[in-house]
This record gives structure tokens, C-alpha cells and sequence, in this order.
DNA sequence: TGAATAGTGTCTATAAGACAATATCCC
DNA sequence: GGGATATTGTCTTATAGACACTATTCA
């Protein structure tokens, strides 16, 4: 090969068509929920699968996750970012398909006017994510339904939801993903319960809230809770502006 | 929306046609390095781009960007993994194309016999990669010539390789991805170089050393280094079994 | 006043940075 | 022996976990 010329081999190019499936998830009583549907035709008529739609001429794949959340549920502005290309041989009985997947993040009191959560009755619904997968290893989600049984998901859906939760949960300690899950204006205890729903494990109080007011990203609002039977807590939002980061320390010499 | 059946909008789709682009990886002489070629077509002509083939019918993806490596640099059983999918609409002046970015890694005397390392006169070589962005946040990256002078890439290349660069950044402490950057033994001040190479920062030798040997991931090979001028160091090799995570604590009360 | 949670302060355990001392190799 | 790097051990600092104590709200 050495001296080779390497041309590019996308010089002649097909029109693409694409799917782009999204995995929508909010935390609701804190548990972690996704957006899913029933199929009404075949194949899987009858399963859980998530919102999709097939791409446009002309359009992005972004767009498509945004069109597919606002035709399918109503949303819209919601938090979108793409988590992966499925494209295995056999993930649709019809035929080679290929998917781009999106997750997005929606605080609970921004979808629930649209939808009824947990609602089995319905064809739309929030449902419980429940991953079997201990700590960072990955692998299928399910989705509960009422009684807490698995729903029975479509083509690879599982798989795709699985991804986008250990996604979700790898970025949300150097990102700040966790805010899209709360309103403007949230108590600490409810950042951590949305931690704790995401990461599927308890955090300790102390050092969330000590590295929370540490990380510069959370303004009092000068506002507290209402109506609570206890304390009422104090209000912080989401700071836009970064602060500058921590550059880890290298061979700095001792005073 | 509440009740309404949500279809499967991928019911018809149409036979895709997708591009894969690699962008490998390497680490030679403490600098990180990525393969690139000289484009001999129109359009971009004479500007550098990544190795990439058109998906065939049937092909996975991953099989594709096998498929690239080896087609074009004469690489076989690489490290692979999916990075992202570019689908901006002017990103090819063509017209609309969407490309399927994968990242490798590959140890730098396993691919030296094949090519020339940043050998400004072939058309095909590894060329040391530059970022300007600090710390995490992302950002196109340029490929050097033999000046230090940046290369002008094809089509949005530049970003691809950026955000490979920090993919691979963002995965290094975590994953074991940094093994596939060095020969089947190795000793502890190679690894180091791997990581400050990826990392684009030095680090604490006492600290790194520690942390590796208490991940569990090193054996001691028994061999140490050879023909040395200095004291040769343990050679150690990469264990496949990975051992238990370490599961955060919680809330554990004091003994 | 009591229940319940917010918020603060302190102690401990762990990991990382900084240094120093010793060990081995080749010349 | 001298130069160079490996390897080990100790001290310091930063952060997280654990606990205790005070504060504030409503019933």
C-alpha cells in the first residue's frame, strides 16, 4: 500500500433513506420512565416500541428526533442528542434496516400534560425503565408495565433503551443532562433523586449536595419550597454560563 | 395524543445507502497520530481525508470499516468502534450525503510496516494530530505536516477526527481501549506515554503507576526490558479478565 | 411540642500529588 | 563509579463517606 493513492471512495454516492428511533426518558416519583407506543401493525403488532419516524428528503437526523417527538406526543424543545447507529442484519423481519437512535431528556411536569404515565390502558405512555445490568456493564432494558411485568418491546428496542441509559448515566456526572429532567427552579434533594433514578443506586446526601454547590453550576434563586410539612428547602437553578474548569494538577512543587 | 395508537413509522422504508469513514488511531514516538490520504478526485482534490468506503449491500457497518482499513492500508483485526453519524446537509458539495464515523486503535509497530509515518511525500501516512481545544470541550482537530504545519482536510474530517479524539479521551480512564495502542507486553512508562499522548497532558507518574497496578487489569509478565541503558523496567501484559468493579460506597456505617 | 427534612460542622478513610531513598542496568 | 530509570515507602492534600447537631416549617 505504501505510496499508494487513496481515493475517496464516496465519490458516487446513493440517496439514503433512514429511520431515526428516539428514546425518551424523564424521571417521574422517581423512578426512570421512557416514552414508548403499541404497535397497531406488523410486524411486532402489539409490542412496545419506541417514537420513530422515517427521514426526510433533505432533512436532519436531529430534525427527524424532534418531528418524531412532536408528532408523536406533542413535545417539543426538547433536550435531543444522538446515541448511536443500529444496523444489525436481522433487527427488522422486512429487511435491512438501519437506525439512527436519539435519546432525549424532558422534565416529568413538562410531558405529563401530554400523557398519562404508567397508564397500561393507553397506547402511549410513560413506562418504567428496569435495566437487569449491575453497574457500568451495559446490556437490554425493559419496560414494566402496571404490575410491574415486562412489556414485551419490538425489534431491538431493548437494546437501543439500554444504550441510552448507560449513556444517560455515564454523562451525568461531567455533563450537565441532569438538568433537562427538573424545572427551572428545583431543591437539591430533587437533583439527587433524579441522579439517584438515573444511576439506579443511592447516593450519599452529604457529598452530593458539598460537590453540587462545589461544581459552580447551581444559583440560589432566593426563593424556597411551598407548602411543605417540613423545612422548606431552598431553590437553586441551572447556571448557563460554565465556570472554568478544575485543570487536574501535574508536579506542582510543595511550598 | 392521550389513547392514540402511534404506528411504527419505518413500516416502508427504502434500501440506504450510507458511507463509513475510520479514523484510526496511533501512537508513535509519544505523539498521537491518525491515518489519512491524499484525495486524488474532486472534490476537496489534493486535501487530506480519512479512509472510507461505501456500505455494501447486506455489509454491516463495522464490517465496513474493516473493510476501509483493510482495503486501504493493508490493516487486518483492528480495534473498532462506532463513533458517530455525520449527517450535516452541506458537509459534501455533491449534495447530501451521511457518513458513519468509526474510531480504531492500533499499536504503533503493527502498522508501521505497512506505512511510512508521517512521510509528507506519500500519499498515504499517519500524521500527528493537533487539538486546540483545552480539556474537554471539544472541537475540530488538524492533521501536521512535516513543518508542524496544519494539513487541509476534505469535507468536515476535521471534526470527525475531533471528535474521535475526544471519544477516545473521555473512554481512556474508564475502558480498557489504552492496551490496544501498545504490543501484547509492555512496560509501565509506555502505557504512561499512551495516556499523555491521548490525553494531551502530562501525568502524575507516582499516582498513574498506582492506579494501574491497583486496577487489576496488569500481569506481570516476568520478562523485563532489553538492551536498556538503564535499569530495565517489568513487562507487563493485559489481563482479559476484568475484575470485580469497584462498587461505590453508600451510606456503610462506620465500624 | 413533635415530626420531618434542610443545612452545617467535624471526623475518618481513600486516592492523588510530592519527595526521598534505594535498586539495577549499561557504560 | 556515574548516569539513567525502576521501584518502594512516606508524608501531605483533596475529596468522599459517616455522623452529630442545629434550624425551620407545619400540624
Amino acid at each position: 500500500m505504501k505510496g499508494d493513492v487513496m481515493p475517496h471512495e464516496t465519490d458516487q454516492i446513493d440517496r439514503v433513506a433512514l429511520s431515526v428511533d428516539v428514546v425518551l426518558l424523564s424521571v417521574v416519583d422517581g423512578r426512570l420512565h421512557c416514552l414508548a407506543a403499541r404497535r397497531a401493525a406488523a410486524p411486532h403488532r402489539g409490542r412496545w416500541a419506541l417514537p420513530g419516524v422515517v427521514l426526510a428528503p433533505g432533512e436532519t437526523l436531529q430534525h427527524a428526533a424532534a418531528r418524531a417527538l412532536e408528532t408523536r406526543a406533542g413535545l417539543r424543545g426538547v433536550f435531543l442528542e444522538q446515541l448511536f447507529t443500529f444496523d444489525a442484519p436481522g433487527r427488522d423481519p422486512r429487511g435491512r434496516t438501519i437506525t439512527v437512535a436519539y435519546y432525549g431528556l424532558v422534565a416529568a411536569d413538562a410531558i405529563l400534560g401530554e400523557l398519562e404515565a404508567g397508564d397500561g390502558a393507553s397506547e402511549v405512555a410513560l413506562a418504567p425503565v428496569d435495566v437487569d445490568w449491575p453497574g457500568e456493564s451495559g446490556g437490554p432494558a425493559s419496560l414494566l408495565d402496571d404490575s410491574g411485568a415486562a412489556r414485551t418491546l419490538a425489534f431491538d428496542h431493548a437494546d437501543i433503551i439500554g444504550l441510552a441509559v448507560q449513556r444517560v448515566r455515564g454523562k451525568l456526572d461531567y455533563s450537565t443532562i441532569g438538568f433537562e429532567l427538573l424545572p427551572a427552579a428545583f431543591p437539591l434533594r430533587d437533583l439527587q433523586s433524579i441522579h439517584e433514578a438515573i444511576l439506579g443506586r443511592e447516593l450519599n446526601r452529604d457529598s452530593f449536595r458539598r460537590r453540587m454547590l462545589a461544581s459552580g453550576l447551581l444559583v440560589e434563586t432566593g426563593e424556597r419550597e411551598r407548602d411543605t410539612t417540613y423545612r422548606p428547602a431552598m431553590l437553586y437553578r441551572f447556571a448557563a454560563e460554565v465556570p472554568q474548569p478544575p485543570t487536574p494538577r501535574t508536579r506542582k512543587v510543595r511550598p
